[in-house]
DNA sequence: ACGCACGGGACACCCCGTTCCT
DNA sequence: AGGAACGGGGTGTCCCGTGCGT
């Protein structure tokens, strides 16, 4: 056990990335206990079932990606800083998850969808922080006069997200990071789009 | 008795949705019997497994799709036109899928990811099969002069269907269709943004 | 298909010994359409179940030993040369059985004894003629004198059945015709105890 | 929650008496499943398959008998005494059988002897210590002078067993105890035919 | 706090017996 | 007579969760 962590965490830490990659249906307990080393008795001990483990399991790896991606933010001022350290942190993410498996909000939208409405409601609740979270940024940049007041914010949070994910897939059923590049690049030169000419300094375009 | 194919048919139609919406490990055979309403003898006499069903389903389903995209695209001719019929089609199978469910290509992409190597090989296929259908489309475009020739064919292709599979997720998550609207809105102009001034009449802006 | 033999000869022919030895819960038809080398059609045009094809078996089984047992009657005329022969009928039957597995009747009585009425009724109807034929037998050499009349002809019957079926068990447990051999001989040894004196020539004690 | 062993106890309580009676390929796991009021997972937690609990069931059959038995021979000294003591034992079974369905020993013998070598096996094990009990008791007779020395000891218990186990398959054929009741009775009188004169009083001829 | 025995029950798949069509 | 079709019961595996013992 690693020192200083709880069992719980220790289970958390083992079982977010296999409930990522394999999902609620496909994760079994004994791949729990093989993954913690535990038995039964010590995995119960902490979770009263497994869709409650599930459940915390996701609120882990989203803790950790949201503490990853914040650490990015920190000291990023400008709306367009912000929104490219975003951008830049899902070119890493499809190079290298936080969590293994790609992104559990999405994952969870995509299996919970039909089956599972507690987790579905998990992941709408992150991605709707998420919206606000770009939505947030973007407003302060038009309010600050750097982006124009012509931009959908609304619009604009959807589509990123829905770019973003979509690329996700899209790099890991390939195992290429060249779809999640693509799309942030086409992201960023969005984004420039909507810069109020003499605010920044250009960048190449691409 | 019944003749087989028909049997089968069956079989694939009524299962192409439940595994699109409850994938792969959230279907059981038992399911598939009451929706079938045959026995396991029934159905195992045309499916040797619940994989091979599985991956016949998932071939049922994109084949599905692909008629009534197809059938879209029937007699449109310009590259605009028969970008912006996938754009429509989009949109309409966001309000009402083709397979319920959502995209089967997605689905399977996110579930298969670690779990099942040859539903993954499948999904990729299909997916190949998308961008070279708007690789193809875009490059017509091009080579007739409608479309701007400094257009990045490969990364428009990829960032279109990133896009689209992204938004018909989030779509699905919140049940609001708005998101696919967003997208698609959001990629006809970026095509309008490649259209050689004066080769179309102009559409009113989004 | 053997010269002159109706395909429902054939099958019976190949059956009997199957169900002998493997009984009527232990054959399954996929057996019979390997050994008749037949397709279902094929069985089920000549017998309309299993259940059928299993009682028609077990009548064949009856008949080719009772055709064999009434031969080695064939010019036997005293009772003594007639319990001998079916003494020694029984003798070879350990050794080398007309029907493989062993008595049809004693294995049909064990196996239908709790679950099939319909052959345990026709295993009884056989162990009756068996026991009638025997006490026949014995009843003429009682009343010609050659036999004597205080002799229990009812638990001769009935106790050289159980000793021969008993030893054939035993004979077939072991594969060893030995226990058979001794049953015989005590048989034997039996009946010379109510031989009249005087009315047969001794044969060495044993 | 139950002891394991106690579960186990009652499992092969319920379950030796039917396979007695159906056999091993005649009885099913959801047969088992209705005796016992256990689950699958119930049984399989004790026995691995079906097959060894079969052979589990049967020798549980086996020490039952065995143990009735001993307690019948319980201060029977004289061989005379035991073998009578056997008899009346087997007269009783006809009537009441410690263990429903006959002999396991027969029983077993007649089903697997083409179909299940380790069934078979076990059955000739425990016919072997049935022999030489016979044998051991017969023997001391002998060697203690109550019985002749002529008496074929061998041939003796093979013929007693045949005889016995013979009668008892009459005796469930016809449901009739009867043959049972001439087996032993003869079996007596053959047994005091080989008694010593003046070592043991007269019984009444039956 | 954890290991482990326990057991209910779902699951996949096989194969059996029978029918129907050719 | 061949063989596809199919209802259904078969076995054994696994899974989840409980409760006892340490």
């Amino acid at each position: 056990m690693r020192k200083g962590a709880t069992t719980r965490e220790l289970i958390l830490e083992q079982t977010a990335p296999l409930f990522n990659q394999r999902g609620y249906a496909g994760l079994a307990m004994s791949d729990i206990m093989a993954a913690t080393g535990l038995e039964k008795g010590g995995v119960y001990r902490h979770f009263e079932s497994k869709e409650v483990l599930a459940l915390a399991a996701f609120d882990h790896a989203i803790r950790r990606i949201t503490d990853r991606l914040l650490g990015a933010l920190q000291g990023k001022t400008s709306a367009v800083e912000r929104i490219t350290a975003i951008l830049d942190f899902w070119d890493a993410y499809a190079i290298d998850p936080v969590v293994a498996g790609g992104c559990p909000v999405m994952n969870t939208a995509i299996e919970s969808d039909d089956t599972h409405p507690a987790l579905r409601t998990e992941a709408r609740k992150v991605m709707d922080r998420y919206q606000r979270l770009i939505r947030r940024i973007v407003r302060e940049g038009v309010s600050v006069g750097l982006l124009r007041d012509d931009l959908d914010i609304d619009a604009f949070a959807s589509v990123m997200l829905s770019t973003l994910e979509g690329a996700l897939m899209m790099s890991m059923l390939y195992r290429d990071p060249i779809h999640m590049t693509r799309a942030t690049t086409h992201l960023a030169a969005l984004l420039r789009g909507y810069v109020v000419a003499g605010t920044t300094r250009r960048r190449r375009s691409v």
